[in-house]
DNA sequence: TATTGATATTAAGCACTCTTAACATTATGT
DNA sequence: ACATAATGTTAAGAGTGCTTAATATCAATA
Protein backbone atom coordinates (compact mmCIF):
# COMPACT_ATOMS: atom_id res chain seq x y z
CA UNK A 1 0.00 0.00 0.00
CA UNK A 2 1.26 3.18 -1.08
CA UNK A 3 -1.17 5.05 0.66
CA UNK A 4 -1.47 4.32 4.72
CA UNK A 5 -5.24 4.56 5.33
CA UNK A 6 -5.91 7.04 7.37
CA UNK A 7 -5.48 6.54 11.14
CA UNK A 8 -8.24 8.18 12.55
CA UNK A 9 -11.64 7.13 11.56
CA UNK A 10 -13.73 8.82 9.26
CA UNK A 11 -16.32 9.86 11.96
CA UNK A 12 -13.25 11.56 13.61
CA UNK A 13 -12.59 13.15 10.34
CA UNK A 14 -16.19 14.48 10.03
CA UNK A 15 -16.61 15.63 13.12
CA UNK A 16 -13.14 17.63 13.03
CA UNK A 17 -14.45 19.35 9.55
CA UNK A 18 -17.87 20.52 11.57
CA UNK A 19 -15.49 22.03 14.15
CA UNK A 20 -13.40 23.54 11.98
CA UNK A 21 -16.02 24.86 10.04
CA UNK A 22 -18.39 26.04 12.78
CA UNK A 23 -15.23 28.31 13.75
CA UNK A 24 -14.88 29.39 10.68
CA UNK A 25 -18.29 30.43 10.58
CA UNK A 26 -18.25 32.48 13.51
CA UNK A 27 -21.04 29.95 15.26
CA UNK A 28 -20.40 28.97 18.89
CA UNK A 29 -18.68 25.50 18.72
CA UNK A 30 -21.05 23.45 21.45
CA UNK A 31 -22.21 20.28 21.03
CA UNK A 32 -25.76 20.82 20.13
CA UNK A 33 -24.08 22.89 16.76
CA UNK A 34 -22.10 19.80 15.85
CA UNK A 35 -25.47 17.75 16.10
CA UNK A 36 -26.95 20.08 13.84
CA UNK A 37 -24.52 20.15 11.20
CA UNK A 38 -23.60 16.42 10.84
CA UNK A 39 -27.42 15.99 11.73
CA UNK A 40 -26.76 13.28 14.27
CA UNK A 41 -28.51 12.97 17.67
CA UNK A 42 -26.86 14.61 20.76
CA UNK A 43 -26.04 11.44 22.93
CA UNK A 44 -23.87 10.79 19.47
CA UNK A 45 -22.14 14.15 19.51
CA UNK A 46 -21.75 13.07 23.27
CA UNK A 47 -20.39 10.09 23.25
CA UNK A 48 -17.80 11.45 19.94
CA UNK A 49 -16.92 14.36 21.45
CA UNK A 50 -15.91 12.44 24.65
CA UNK A 51 -13.23 9.96 22.49
CA UNK A 52 -12.14 12.72 20.35
CA UNK A 53 -11.10 14.13 23.74
CA UNK A 54 -9.57 11.13 24.88
CA UNK A 55 -8.10 10.97 21.78
CA UNK A 56 -6.40 14.33 22.36
CA UNK A 57 -8.41 15.79 19.37
CA UNK A 58 -9.99 18.10 21.17
CA UNK A 59 -10.40 20.18 24.39
CA UNK A 60 -13.72 21.05 26.11
CA UNK A 61 -13.71 24.13 28.41
CA UNK A 62 -16.06 24.86 31.32
CA UNK A 63 -17.74 26.39 29.30
CA UNK A 64 -18.90 23.74 26.94
CA UNK A 65 -16.86 25.66 24.48
CA UNK A 66 -14.88 22.96 22.17
CA UNK A 67 -11.38 23.53 20.61
CA UNK A 68 -9.22 21.47 18.03
CA UNK A 69 -6.49 20.50 19.53
CA UNK A 70 -2.77 21.07 17.56
CA UNK A 71 -3.51 17.32 16.54
CA UNK A 72 -6.85 18.00 15.87
CA UNK A 73 -6.72 21.33 13.65
CA UNK A 74 -4.01 19.68 11.75
CA UNK A 75 -6.67 16.64 10.81
CA UNK A 76 -8.93 19.19 10.36
CA UNK A 77 -7.16 21.48 8.12
CA UNK A 78 -6.47 18.61 5.74
CA UNK A 79 -9.89 17.30 5.73
CA UNK A 80 -11.28 20.96 4.93
CA UNK A 81 -8.17 21.12 2.20
CA UNK A 82 -9.38 18.21 0.53
CA UNK A 83 -12.83 19.02 0.55
CA UNK A 84 -12.23 22.38 -0.95
CA UNK A 85 -9.56 21.17 -3.73
CA UNK A 86 -11.88 18.64 -4.71
CA UNK A 87 -14.56 21.01 -4.85
CA UNK A 88 -12.47 23.64 -6.93
CA UNK A 89 -11.14 20.29 -9.21
CA UNK A 90 -14.85 18.65 -10.03
CA UNK A 91 -16.02 22.36 -10.96
CA UNK A 92 -12.89 23.32 -12.69
CA UNK A 93 -11.95 20.55 -14.00
CA UNK A 94 -14.99 18.13 -14.79
CA UNK A 95 -17.37 20.32 -15.14
CA UNK A 96 -19.46 19.91 -12.56
CA UNK A 97 -22.24 22.56 -10.63
CA UNK A 98 -21.86 23.53 -7.50
CA UNK A 99 -24.43 21.49 -5.79
CA UNK A 100 -23.03 17.96 -7.25
CA UNK A 101 -19.67 19.46 -6.52
CA UNK A 102 -20.23 20.27 -3.00
CA UNK A 103 -21.71 16.45 -2.00
CA UNK A 104 -19.09 14.60 -4.06
CA UNK A 105 -16.83 16.95 -2.42
CA UNK A 106 -18.11 15.43 0.98
CA UNK A 107 -16.88 12.00 0.05
CA UNK A 108 -13.88 12.44 -2.22
CA UNK A 109 -12.21 14.47 1.39
CA UNK A 110 -12.23 11.23 3.15
CA UNK A 111 -10.17 8.97 0.33
CA UNK A 112 -7.83 11.69 -1.18
CA UNK A 113 -4.27 10.80 -0.85
CA UNK A 114 -1.76 13.21 -0.28
CA UNK A 115 -0.42 11.81 -3.63
CA UNK A 116 -3.84 12.89 -5.25
CA UNK A 117 -3.69 15.95 -3.47
CA UNK A 118 -0.38 17.09 -4.54
CA UNK A 119 -1.24 16.35 -8.47
CA UNK A 120 -4.40 18.17 -8.42
CA UNK A 121 -2.86 20.98 -6.48
CA UNK A 122 -0.51 20.75 -9.49
CA UNK A 123 -3.36 20.48 -12.05
CA UNK A 124 -5.34 23.68 -10.49
CA UNK A 125 -1.93 26.04 -10.23
CA UNK A 126 -2.36 26.39 -6.46
CA UNK A 127 -5.96 27.36 -6.33
CA UNK A 128 -6.48 29.89 -3.17
CA UNK A 129 -10.17 29.24 -2.52
CA UNK A 130 -12.72 26.74 -3.29
CA UNK A 131 -15.92 27.50 -6.26
CA UNK A 132 -17.41 29.21 -3.10
CA UNK A 133 -15.02 31.74 -2.16
CA UNK A 134 -13.70 30.10 0.68
CA UNK A 135 -9.99 29.64 1.87
CA UNK A 136 -8.24 26.68 1.07
CA UNK A 137 -6.26 25.81 4.52
CA UNK A 138 -2.74 26.25 3.35
CA UNK A 139 -2.77 28.51 0.28
CA UNK A 140 -1.52 31.85 0.81
CA UNK A 141 -5.42 33.74 1.32
CA UNK A 142 -5.94 36.55 2.28
CA UNK A 143 -9.52 38.05 2.72
CA UNK A 144 -9.93 41.56 1.77
CA UNK A 145 -9.51 44.50 3.91
CA UNK A 146 -13.04 45.63 3.27
CA UNK A 147 -14.81 42.50 3.83
CA UNK A 148 -18.36 42.54 4.85
CA UNK A 149 -21.49 40.72 4.66
CA UNK A 150 -24.20 41.62 1.92
CA UNK A 151 -26.72 42.97 4.55
CA UNK A 152 -24.31 45.76 4.98
CA UNK A 153 -24.03 47.09 1.88
CA UNK A 154 -26.36 50.45 1.52
CA UNK A 155 -29.35 50.36 -0.29
CA UNK A 156 -28.21 51.38 -4.22
CA UNK A 157 -24.58 50.59 -4.07
CA UNK A 158 -23.03 47.91 -5.62
CA UNK A 159 -20.96 45.11 -4.56
CA UNK A 160 -18.68 41.80 -5.06
CA UNK A 161 -18.61 38.94 -3.69
CA UNK A 162 -16.21 37.33 -1.92
CA UNK A 163 -17.24 34.37 -0.50
CA UNK A 164 -19.83 32.14 0.77
CA UNK A 165 -19.62 30.54 3.96
CA UNK A 166 -19.72 27.09 4.38
CA UNK A 167 -22.72 27.22 7.06
CA UNK A 168 -24.78 28.25 3.80
CA UNK A 169 -23.57 25.32 1.44
CA UNK A 170 -25.34 23.14 4.12
CA UNK A 171 -28.68 24.15 3.32
CA UNK A 172 -30.68 22.67 0.50
CA UNK A 173 -31.06 24.20 -2.42
CA UNK A 174 -28.82 27.15 -1.31
CA UNK A 175 -26.27 26.23 -3.98
CA UNK A 176 -28.53 25.58 -6.76
CA UNK A 177 -30.19 29.45 -6.42
CA UNK A 178 -26.95 30.91 -5.64
CA UNK A 179 -25.03 29.33 -8.67
CA UNK A 180 -28.07 29.98 -11.18
CA UNK A 181 -28.38 33.61 -10.06
CA UNK A 182 -24.83 34.69 -10.20
CA UNK A 183 -24.34 35.62 -7.02
CA UNK A 184 -20.56 33.62 -6.65
CA UNK A 185 -17.00 34.97 -6.00
CA UNK A 186 -15.82 38.14 -8.17
CA UNK A 187 -19.58 38.87 -9.67
CA UNK A 188 -20.54 41.90 -8.39
CA UNK A 189 -23.84 43.25 -8.23
CA UNK A 190 -26.22 45.83 -6.80
CA UNK A 191 -28.43 46.18 -3.90
CA UNK A 192 -31.32 47.85 -4.50
CA UNK A 193 -33.40 47.64 -1.03
CA UNK A 194 -34.19 45.92 1.71
CA UNK A 195 -37.67 45.12 3.41
CA UNK A 196 -38.19 45.16 6.81
CA UNK A 197 -37.32 41.23 7.65
CA UNK A 198 -34.15 41.72 6.08
CA UNK A 199 -34.80 40.28 3.28
CA UNK A 200 -32.47 42.17 -0.03
CA UNK A 201 -33.04 42.78 -3.06
CA UNK A 202 -30.34 42.62 -5.58
CA UNK A 203 -29.63 42.82 -9.29
CA UNK A 204 -26.76 40.61 -10.66
CA UNK A 205 -26.69 40.44 -14.89
CA UNK A 206 -29.45 42.79 -15.34
CA UNK A 207 -31.31 40.05 -13.01
CA UNK A 208 -33.17 41.04 -10.01
CA UNK A 209 -34.02 38.83 -6.94
CA UNK A 210 -34.59 38.67 -3.17
CA UNK A 211 -31.78 37.00 -0.87
CA UNK A 212 -33.57 36.27 2.43
CA UNK A 213 -32.07 38.18 5.45
CA UNK A 214 -29.97 35.36 7.31
CA UNK A 215 -28.60 34.59 4.04
CA UNK A 216 -28.00 38.16 3.21
CA UNK A 217 -25.96 38.05 6.47
CA UNK A 218 -23.63 35.51 5.81
CA UNK A 219 -22.46 36.07 2.51
CA UNK A 220 -19.19 37.45 2.35
CA UNK A 221 -18.60 40.84 -0.46
CA UNK A 222 -16.69 43.86 -0.39
CA UNK A 223 -18.28 47.06 -1.87
CA UNK A 224 -17.96 48.18 -4.98
CA UNK A 225 -18.30 46.56 -8.26
CA UNK B 1 -28.46 15.94 -2.12
CA UNK B 2 -28.05 15.11 -6.04
CA UNK B 3 -26.25 11.80 -5.13
CA UNK B 4 -28.22 9.42 -3.46
CA UNK B 5 -25.75 7.25 -1.26
CA UNK B 6 -25.23 3.70 -2.02
CA UNK B 7 -28.26 1.43 -1.07
CA UNK B 8 -25.60 -0.95 -0.68
CA UNK B 9 -23.10 -1.30 1.76
CA UNK B 10 -19.16 -0.28 1.11
CA UNK B 11 -18.85 -4.41 2.06
CA UNK B 12 -21.18 -5.26 -0.27
CA UNK B 13 -19.37 -3.42 -3.01
CA UNK B 14 -16.10 -4.77 -1.85
CA UNK B 15 -17.56 -8.92 -2.16
CA UNK B 16 -19.59 -7.55 -5.31
CA UNK B 17 -16.46 -6.99 -7.19
CA UNK B 18 -13.91 -9.27 -5.59
CA UNK B 19 -16.31 -12.30 -6.89
CA UNK B 20 -16.43 -10.79 -10.28
CA UNK B 21 -12.56 -10.03 -10.63
CA UNK B 22 -12.10 -13.97 -9.50
CA UNK B 23 -14.86 -14.68 -12.20
CA UNK B 24 -12.82 -12.58 -14.55
CA UNK B 25 -9.01 -14.26 -13.73
CA UNK B 26 -11.02 -17.73 -14.20
CA UNK B 27 -10.54 -18.76 -10.37
CA UNK B 28 -13.21 -20.60 -9.22
CA UNK B 29 -15.71 -18.35 -7.03
CA UNK B 30 -15.07 -19.77 -3.28
CA UNK B 31 -15.50 -18.53 -0.01
CA UNK B 32 -11.75 -19.69 0.19
CA UNK B 33 -10.91 -17.55 -2.35
CA UNK B 34 -12.92 -14.05 -1.60
CA UNK B 35 -11.10 -14.82 1.82
CA UNK B 36 -7.92 -14.77 0.64
CA UNK B 37 -8.39 -11.92 -2.35
CA UNK B 38 -10.18 -9.80 0.64
CA UNK B 39 -7.86 -10.84 3.38
CA UNK B 40 -10.39 -11.39 5.86
CA UNK B 41 -11.41 -14.65 7.86
CA UNK B 42 -13.51 -17.12 6.34
CA UNK B 43 -16.34 -16.46 8.98
CA UNK B 44 -16.62 -13.17 7.83
CA UNK B 45 -16.48 -14.30 4.60
CA UNK B 46 -19.32 -16.92 5.64
CA UNK B 47 -21.88 -14.39 7.16
CA UNK B 48 -21.23 -11.31 3.97
CA UNK B 49 -22.10 -14.50 1.55
CA UNK B 50 -25.31 -15.47 3.62
CA UNK B 51 -26.26 -12.07 3.75
CA UNK B 52 -25.88 -11.17 0.19
CA UNK B 53 -27.56 -14.36 -0.68
CA UNK B 54 -30.10 -12.97 1.42
CA UNK B 55 -30.21 -9.82 -0.50
CA UNK B 56 -30.27 -11.61 -3.43
CA UNK B 57 -27.01 -10.58 -4.43
CA UNK B 58 -25.26 -13.47 -5.44
CA UNK B 59 -26.36 -17.30 -5.58
CA UNK B 60 -24.76 -20.20 -3.74
CA UNK B 61 -24.67 -23.32 -5.52
CA UNK B 62 -24.78 -27.10 -4.36
CA UNK B 63 -21.36 -27.29 -5.34
CA UNK B 64 -20.25 -24.61 -2.94
CA UNK B 65 -19.63 -22.20 -6.19
CA UNK B 66 -20.81 -18.77 -6.01
CA UNK B 67 -22.03 -16.58 -8.63
CA UNK B 68 -23.82 -13.03 -8.98
CA UNK B 69 -27.29 -12.71 -9.69
CA UNK B 70 -28.17 -9.95 -12.09
CA UNK B 71 -28.60 -7.39 -9.30
CA UNK B 72 -25.15 -8.49 -7.68
CA UNK B 73 -23.89 -8.32 -11.55
CA UNK B 74 -24.90 -4.48 -11.79
CA UNK B 75 -23.52 -3.96 -8.20
CA UNK B 76 -20.22 -5.54 -9.47
CA UNK B 77 -19.87 -3.86 -13.02
CA UNK B 78 -20.38 -0.60 -11.52
CA UNK B 79 -17.66 -0.52 -8.78
CA UNK B 80 -15.30 -2.49 -11.37
CA UNK B 81 -16.02 -0.07 -14.45
CA UNK B 82 -15.47 3.20 -11.59
CA UNK B 83 -12.39 1.37 -10.44
CA UNK B 84 -10.76 0.86 -13.70
CA UNK B 85 -12.04 4.30 -14.74
CA UNK B 86 -10.72 5.78 -11.59
CA UNK B 87 -7.15 4.24 -12.62
CA UNK B 88 -7.53 5.45 -16.03
CA UNK B 89 -8.29 9.17 -15.01
CA UNK B 90 -5.59 8.77 -12.30
CA UNK B 91 -2.80 7.75 -14.71
CA UNK B 92 -3.53 10.05 -17.36
CA UNK B 93 -5.00 13.70 -16.27
CA UNK B 94 -2.97 13.36 -12.61
CA UNK B 95 -0.02 11.32 -13.53
CA UNK B 96 -0.03 9.03 -10.63
CA UNK B 97 1.82 6.01 -11.22
CA UNK B 98 0.23 2.37 -11.29
CA UNK B 99 0.81 1.74 -7.58
CA UNK B 100 -1.30 4.73 -6.46
CA UNK B 101 -3.48 4.58 -8.79
CA UNK B 102 -4.75 1.03 -7.84
CA UNK B 103 -4.48 1.82 -4.43
CA UNK B 104 -6.45 5.15 -4.94
CA UNK B 105 -8.90 3.69 -7.52
CA UNK B 106 -9.93 1.27 -4.36
CA UNK B 107 -11.22 3.64 -2.33
CA UNK B 108 -12.44 5.94 -5.11
CA UNK B 109 -14.47 3.36 -6.65
CA UNK B 110 -16.70 3.55 -3.50
CA UNK B 111 -17.74 7.46 -3.39
CA UNK B 112 -17.71 8.35 -7.45
CA UNK B 113 -20.88 9.32 -8.28
CA UNK B 114 -23.21 8.61 -11.95
CA UNK B 115 -22.32 12.46 -12.86
CA UNK B 116 -18.62 12.12 -12.10
CA UNK B 117 -18.46 8.56 -13.87
CA UNK B 118 -20.16 10.42 -16.83
CA UNK B 119 -17.44 13.79 -16.67
CA UNK B 120 -14.78 11.43 -17.04
CA UNK B 121 -15.70 9.15 -19.36
CA UNK B 122 -15.99 12.61 -22.01
CA UNK B 123 -12.67 13.72 -20.61
CA UNK B 124 -11.37 10.42 -21.38
CA UNK B 125 -13.17 9.50 -24.36
CA UNK B 126 -15.01 6.56 -23.58
CA UNK B 127 -11.62 4.69 -22.91
CA UNK B 128 -11.64 0.95 -22.94
CA UNK B 129 -9.81 -0.51 -20.45
CA UNK B 130 -7.46 0.13 -17.50
CA UNK B 131 -4.15 1.12 -17.33
CA UNK B 132 -3.58 -2.52 -17.09
CA UNK B 133 -5.51 -3.42 -20.18
CA UNK B 134 -8.18 -4.75 -18.57
CA UNK B 135 -11.83 -4.25 -19.79
CA UNK B 136 -14.06 -1.30 -18.81
CA UNK B 137 -17.56 -2.97 -18.58
CA UNK B 138 -19.61 -1.36 -20.34
CA UNK B 139 -16.74 -0.01 -23.19
CA UNK B 140 -17.06 -1.90 -26.52
CA UNK B 141 -13.60 -3.80 -25.74
CA UNK B 142 -13.33 -7.25 -27.62
CA UNK B 143 -10.07 -8.90 -26.23
CA UNK B 144 -7.79 -10.08 -29.03
CA UNK B 145 -8.59 -13.49 -30.92
CA UNK B 146 -5.15 -15.01 -30.69
CA UNK B 147 -4.70 -13.68 -26.67
CA UNK B 148 -2.17 -15.85 -25.04
CA UNK B 149 -0.69 -16.05 -21.69
CA UNK B 150 2.60 -15.21 -21.81
CA UNK B 151 4.33 -18.98 -20.59
CA UNK B 152 2.52 -19.71 -24.10
CA UNK B 153 5.13 -17.70 -26.04
CA UNK B 154 7.68 -20.06 -27.62
CA UNK B 155 11.24 -18.95 -26.53
CA UNK B 156 12.89 -16.55 -29.28
CA UNK B 157 9.25 -15.43 -30.16
CA UNK B 158 8.10 -11.62 -30.12
CA UNK B 159 4.67 -10.71 -28.01
CA UNK B 160 2.80 -7.93 -27.25
CA UNK B 161 1.26 -7.07 -24.03
CA UNK B 162 -2.31 -7.26 -23.80
CA UNK B 163 -3.22 -6.75 -20.32
CA UNK B 164 -2.20 -7.64 -16.24
CA UNK B 165 -5.11 -9.68 -14.63
CA UNK B 166 -6.32 -7.69 -11.76
CA UNK B 167 -5.05 -10.77 -9.62
CA UNK B 168 -1.52 -9.83 -10.88
CA UNK B 169 -2.24 -6.30 -9.12
CA UNK B 170 -2.80 -7.38 -5.76
CA UNK B 171 0.37 -8.99 -5.37
CA UNK B 172 2.31 -6.91 -3.42
CA UNK B 173 5.08 -4.90 -5.33
CA UNK B 174 4.25 -6.41 -8.82
CA UNK B 175 2.40 -3.23 -10.21
CA UNK B 176 5.66 -1.52 -9.52
CA UNK B 177 8.20 -4.23 -11.29
CA UNK B 178 5.97 -4.37 -14.06
CA UNK B 179 5.63 -0.76 -14.83
CA UNK B 180 9.43 -0.52 -14.00
CA UNK B 181 10.11 -3.22 -16.63
CA UNK B 182 8.02 -1.55 -19.30
CA UNK B 183 5.61 -4.90 -19.41
CA UNK B 184 3.12 -2.57 -20.01
CA UNK B 185 -0.42 -2.96 -22.79
CA UNK B 186 0.50 -2.00 -25.77
CA UNK B 187 4.30 -2.47 -25.26
CA UNK B 188 6.30 -5.53 -26.99
CA UNK B 189 8.52 -7.85 -26.27
CA UNK B 190 10.89 -10.87 -26.94
CA UNK B 191 10.78 -13.70 -25.07
CA UNK B 192 14.40 -15.40 -24.59
CA UNK B 193 13.98 -18.35 -22.31
CA UNK B 194 12.13 -20.57 -19.85
CA UNK B 195 13.98 -21.81 -17.00
CA UNK B 196 12.75 -25.77 -15.57
CA UNK B 197 10.35 -24.21 -13.02
CA UNK B 198 8.47 -21.59 -15.25
CA UNK B 199 10.72 -18.53 -14.73
CA UNK B 200 10.53 -16.51 -17.97
CA UNK B 201 13.56 -14.45 -19.06
CA UNK B 202 12.18 -11.81 -21.42
CA UNK B 203 13.38 -8.25 -22.97
CA UNK B 204 11.41 -5.42 -23.23
CA UNK B 205 13.11 -1.92 -24.27
CA UNK B 206 16.54 -3.54 -24.49
CA UNK B 207 16.29 -4.63 -21.41
CA UNK B 208 16.38 -8.74 -19.78
CA UNK B 209 14.68 -9.65 -16.51
CA UNK B 210 13.18 -12.30 -15.29
CA UNK B 211 9.27 -13.18 -14.88
CA UNK B 212 7.97 -15.93 -12.04
CA UNK B 213 6.10 -18.34 -13.44
CA UNK B 214 3.09 -17.63 -12.20
CA UNK B 215 3.27 -14.41 -13.12
CA UNK B 216 4.37 -15.12 -17.06
CA UNK B 217 0.84 -17.91 -16.72
CA UNK B 218 -1.00 -15.01 -16.21
CA UNK B 219 0.21 -12.01 -18.40
CA UNK B 220 -2.13 -11.79 -21.31
CA UNK B 221 -0.03 -11.27 -24.74
CA UNK B 222 -0.37 -11.84 -28.25
CA UNK B 223 2.10 -13.43 -30.04
CA UNK B 224 4.07 -10.91 -32.25
CA UNK B 225 5.50 -7.25 -32.12
C1' DT C 1 -40.18 32.38 41.79
C1' DA C 2 -41.57 29.05 38.84
C1' DT C 3 -41.53 27.71 34.28
C1' DT C 4 -39.58 27.15 29.90
C1' DG C 5 -35.99 26.24 26.63
C1' DA C 6 -31.54 24.86 25.53
C1' DT C 7 -28.04 21.77 26.53
C1' DA C 8 -25.57 17.63 27.97
C1' DT C 9 -25.48 12.88 29.78
C1' DT C 10 -26.74 8.06 30.93
C1' DA C 11 -28.70 3.81 29.67
C1' DA C 12 -30.10 0.33 26.66
C1' DG C 13 -29.94 -1.34 22.34
C1' DC C 14 -29.10 -2.10 17.29
C1' DA C 15 -26.66 -2.72 12.67
C1' DC C 16 -22.55 -3.69 10.56
C1' DT C 17 -18.25 -6.00 10.00
C1' DC C 18 -14.63 -7.98 11.81
C1' DT C 19 -11.90 -11.38 14.95
C1' DT C 20 -10.38 -16.08 17.16
C1' DA C 21 -11.37 -20.77 18.68
C1' DA C 22 -13.44 -24.83 17.89
C1' DC C 23 -15.77 -28.01 15.17
C1' DA C 24 -17.72 -30.32 11.00
C1' DT C 25 -17.46 -31.60 6.45
C1' DT C 26 -15.50 -32.73 2.09
C1' DA C 27 -11.70 -33.88 -1.11
C1' DT C 28 -7.43 -35.66 -2.24
C1' DG C 29 -3.68 -38.60 -2.37
C1' DT C 30 -1.12 -42.69 -1.24
C1' DA D 1 -9.27 -46.91 3.25
C1' DC D 2 -7.26 -43.66 5.83
C1' DA D 3 -4.63 -39.59 6.85
C1' DT D 4 -4.06 -34.96 5.48
C1' DA D 5 -5.45 -30.75 3.60
C1' DA D 6 -8.92 -27.67 2.30
C1' DT D 7 -13.18 -25.73 3.15
C1' DG D 8 -17.20 -24.03 5.56
C1' DT D 9 -19.86 -23.10 9.90
C1' DT D 10 -20.98 -22.00 14.81
C1' DA D 11 -20.22 -19.47 18.79
C1' DA D 12 -18.68 -15.74 21.39
C1' DG D 13 -17.07 -11.32 21.41
C1' DA D 14 -15.25 -6.63 20.03
C1' DG D 15 -15.24 -1.87 17.96
C1' DT D 16 -17.63 1.77 15.69
C1' DG D 17 -21.25 4.76 15.31
C1' DC D 18 -25.79 5.41 15.52
C1' DT D 19 -30.78 5.55 17.76
C1' DT D 20 -34.57 6.66 21.40
C1' DA D 21 -36.05 7.51 26.13
C1' DA D 22 -35.26 9.39 30.25
C1' DT D 23 -32.79 12.38 33.26
C1' DA D 24 -30.00 16.26 34.83
C1' DT D 25 -28.36 20.98 34.57
C1' DC D 26 -28.63 25.72 33.91
C1' DA D 27 -30.02 30.15 32.28
C1' DA D 28 -33.46 33.31 30.89
C1' DT D 29 -37.88 34.98 31.35
C1' DA D 30 -42.87 35.63 32.43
Amino acid sequence: MAYEPTEHHPAFEEYSEAIYELAEDGVPVIQARISERLDVSRPAVSEMVRRMEREELVKVHESGEITLTSEGKELATTIVRRHRLAERFLTDVLGLNWTDAHSEAGRWEHVISPTVEEAMLQALGDPDTCPHGNPIPGSNYQEPQNAVVLSMIDAGKSFTVVRIPEELEWESGQLEFLESTGLMPGRSGVVHSFAPDGTATVEVDDNPFGVGGPTAERIVVTPGA
